[in-house]
DNA sequence: ACCTGAACACCGTTCAAGT
DNA sequence: ACCTGAACACCGTTCAAGT
């Protein structure tokens, strides 16, 4: 059930910081929060403990470093189209923190915990930057800014944290969860609610099964930016 | 700097999942995430760790319990005022949410982690049925139902989970770190970025700073709520 | 300046044994 | 049925020592 190492001999190039937070960005993609541990990392990049500490400080720093390398990776993608619309824009700069939490699920965890804990750090004004510059195209004033963009944050994070484990087990290959078992058993689970204290929530549960994760996410977004440019 | 413990002599009630959880909230509320150990547990409620092995699978259960117990206290209050219109009922519910992270800021944290991976659990149907409900007394074709009641829960979830370390900092009379000083730092660290990569994020730095959480939280929802009624 | 690896304190969890 | 507490495997982190 161990992966298995693929590198037990020396290794050739010098340690880096880079190169850590790329070690620690694949094992949390192959194995969740519970995968990046200072041992397997130093198994994977054939050196010790020490090492590592030589070029991070901590669990923490190296983890906010992971985060903010997939972030950047993420929204470092769209000024290559220029969008139709500024609504267009923020579209795609939403879809790609979408899709980055579905190809990485352990990010909708620590993007809540950055943006939480370290508002000063590098992900949250990255985040902010990239949904500002479209916010500032809309048509609203100056002072509906700092709202909208907060606004829109907001949402996009929300729902893009909530959908991270339905995304991943839709392509997860491991037995026995793929995504309509998944789906299945959360709609039978909220069908078998007491009548009288979740009416609402056993009404849709049949929506659930049926609903796709990107078209909801986009409908509620667009929702939104009906409201902030109303 | 250790919590001093208030009872190292014998219990005399009977240990219980209750009691259990109960205790679990009041560790994670003095010291955060880090402060639910075993070892605090047994000692706070004079124990050993079978014993509370013997009420609960494991921590991940534990965590659970915790976070089910403090949102169901949250949402069951709303019923004693019957709101104006239904969106008084849901800013009601949204401000609910928002003040139970605000008291318990590892809620934030958790609940993401219980909404993503455990959809089934108790935590999100709860949420969404307190959120549907007012979403259904709304003037919105049924199939719009879950598209509004997902965007709500979302945005709600995002922004609270996100206000939670602005929220905490405001009242914890730690020396060092209060809310003037934490905001403060956030909108200088804002406005010392890269003129050319981060126009937008410098420009509303100062917003920043004057912002209220609980307003721009408001602002927000109405947005939504404006795109959802439109 | 950068790396090694043994050692430390602490953690979640188990389980034979008690009542 | 419920509880005890020693023990186990594992974790993040440190640090004297090497190059």
């Amino acid at each position: 059930m161990t992966t298995r190492t693929r590198r037990s001999q020396r290794r050739t190039e010098a340690l880096s910081r880079e190169r850590i937070v790329e070690a620690a960005v694949e094992l949390l993609d192959a194995a969740g929060e519970g995968g990046l541990t200072f041992r397997a990392l130093t198994e994977r990049l054939a050196t010790g403990p020490g090492a590592i500490y030589w070029h991070v400080a901590n669990k923490g720093e190296l983890l906010g470093a992971a985060t903010d390398a997939v972030v950047a990776a993420a929204v470092a993608l769209e000024p290559a189209v220029s969008p139709d619309s500024p609504q267009d824009g923020i579209r795609t700069v939403a879809l790609g923190l979408f899709e980055a939490i579905e190809e990485h699920p352990w990010l909708a965890t620590q993007l809540a915990l950055q943006l939480s804990r370290h508002p000063s750090g590098s992900v949250t004004p990255r985040i902010f930057e990239s949904i500002g510059r479209q916010v500032r195209a809309l048509d609203v004033p100056r002072s509906s800014w700092f709202t909208a963009a907060s606004a829109l944050a907001h949402y996009i994070l929300g729902a893009a944290g909530q959908n991270a484990a339905n995304a991943a087990s839709g392509r997860d290959p491991v037995p026995g969860v793929d995504r309509a078992e998944f789906l299945d058993a959360a709609a039978k689970a909220w069908q078998e609610l007491d009548p009288d204290d979740y009416p609402f929530t056993r009404a849709i549960a049949d929506q659930v099964r049926e609903h796709d994760d990107r078209e909801q996410f986009l409908a509620g977004l667009d929702l939104l930016l009906t409201g902030i440019t109303a």
